[in-house]
DNA sequence: CACAGTTTTTATGCTTGATTAAATTTAATG
DNA sequence: CATTAAATTTAATCAAGCATAAAAACTGTG
């Protein structure tokens, strides 16, 4: 059954094909994160890619299954990425998170930021919600609160569900303003962690209350310094 | 000078053209409030109003007048209604801001989703900033934080500029999921009472502090009612 | 080198949307 | 009711973009 002959030259050739197909898939990349999704044309990624349109379709598909591709590659990545070490100090642990999440993009901005696009624009996340990715970081969200407030570092007054909300709405928003380009890496992080600190503030003991505010401080600094 | 003769049917002609004008730009609110974006074409929108696309042209002009013409409406409309008493108490002011802009959307809830529909895909907002309604909110809360400060309410030792940039996230980020049909209007108004409270909170005097607490655990219980 | 199989391209069709010119219709007034 | 300006529509044009079939070019292997 597995005998028949072998296509002639599929040595070296199927590897090739894999090159061009992702030398195409990058060229897609690079123009849905440095310029507009509706600039994202098939015409103008042949030009970038240096191939012709019917080489697009032929070797990725139709114009949705690149867009999809993009997207089904990034989650891949990033749900891995969620699993960092579990830190029981709220600072500690959304430092964590985002330090993370932010030097995953930093790998390959133009990866990331393309298939956020891609995927908002051609509703490939239905509302971003349902049972994927997103989902599963507000859960963390959610887990960190709890955590907190059994480890004596949340009063246990603001119910964990509206603070991970708000936890997550942060990243979300920032996470938006990058992807449009109106914030670059470092700003969407410094933002992040400023509306992370004030949330868990509202909460905080004392202690860790002063810890925050410090932390906020310096933040705020940086910033000034930044644009000044 | 003046005595050429006036146009034959001049009297009640041009009333008749500004309601079928406004009857026009009435259906592009309901398609762009309704539907997607990309639905808003010339053709949808002859077949709603019921008249030719020859006649969109004639009434109001090119596609992109039609979308500028429907956000520039709306930055009137919006400007005076940010213009509310200020309370002393950043509760009281945070709700009397909050339901200020959701009744003047509840008034007209199309017009409003319609124009920042457009308004963001056209690049109407540039990046939604510089000069314009949206800086005016930013600012509005930053003096509602510097005031609280003085009058006790706040403790000051997070910077104002960094807790009213994160009232103004709220709201923001509530108002994307309005207008992308994720949220009602109901919805937009408890998250971003939810945002603010529990911002301030993070900078509140003890008696405040136990103030927002309830506050949020009222909206906490409302929005489990709601759901089960 | 010749040939089989693969890949690219040339050429083209198809669809949809915006816009405009010309012709027809409509309606106000004397 | 005839005249005439105004407004609407019919019909044509223009422009993009996506997609595909068939021809041409290319590339390993025997």
């Amino acid at each position: 059954m597995n005998d028949r002959p072998v296509a002639r030259g599929s040595a070296t050739r199927t590897a090739n094909k894999i090159k061009r197909r992702e030398n195409i898939l990058k060229s897609a990349r690079r123009i849905l994160a440095n310029q507009d999704f509706d600039a994202f044309t098939l015409n103008l990624l042949a030009t970038e890619a240096e191939v012709t349109i019917p080489t697009i379709h032929n070797l990725i598909g139709k114009k949705s299954d690149i867009l999809k591709e993009l997207v089904e590659d990034m989650v891949v990545r990033i749900e891995d990425a969620l699993n960092f070490g579990d830190a029981k100090d709220p600072i500690l642990a959304s430092e964590a998170f985002i330090n993370n999440l932010i030097s995953l993009y930093a790998k390959d901005e133009d990866f990331y930021k393309a298939a956020f696009v891609a995927g908002e624009r051609a509703k490939l996340f239905e509302h971003e919600l349902p049972s994927g990715v997103f989902n599963k970081a507000l859960k963390l969200a959610n887990q960190v609160c709890e955590q907190s407030v059994t480890e004596g570092y949340l009063l246990g007054n603001i119910n964990s569900g509206q603070l991970a909300e708000q936890l997550f709405s942060n990243q979300r928003l920032a996470r938006l303003d990058w992807i449009h380009g109106y914030i670059n890496l470092a700003t969407y992080r410094t933002q992040v962690l400023s509306g992370m600190f004030i949330t868990i503030a509202a909460d905080a003991t004392p202690e860790l209350h002063g810890r925050l505010i410090e932390k906020l401080q310096q933040l705020h600094q940086r910033e000034c310094c930044v644009v000044g």
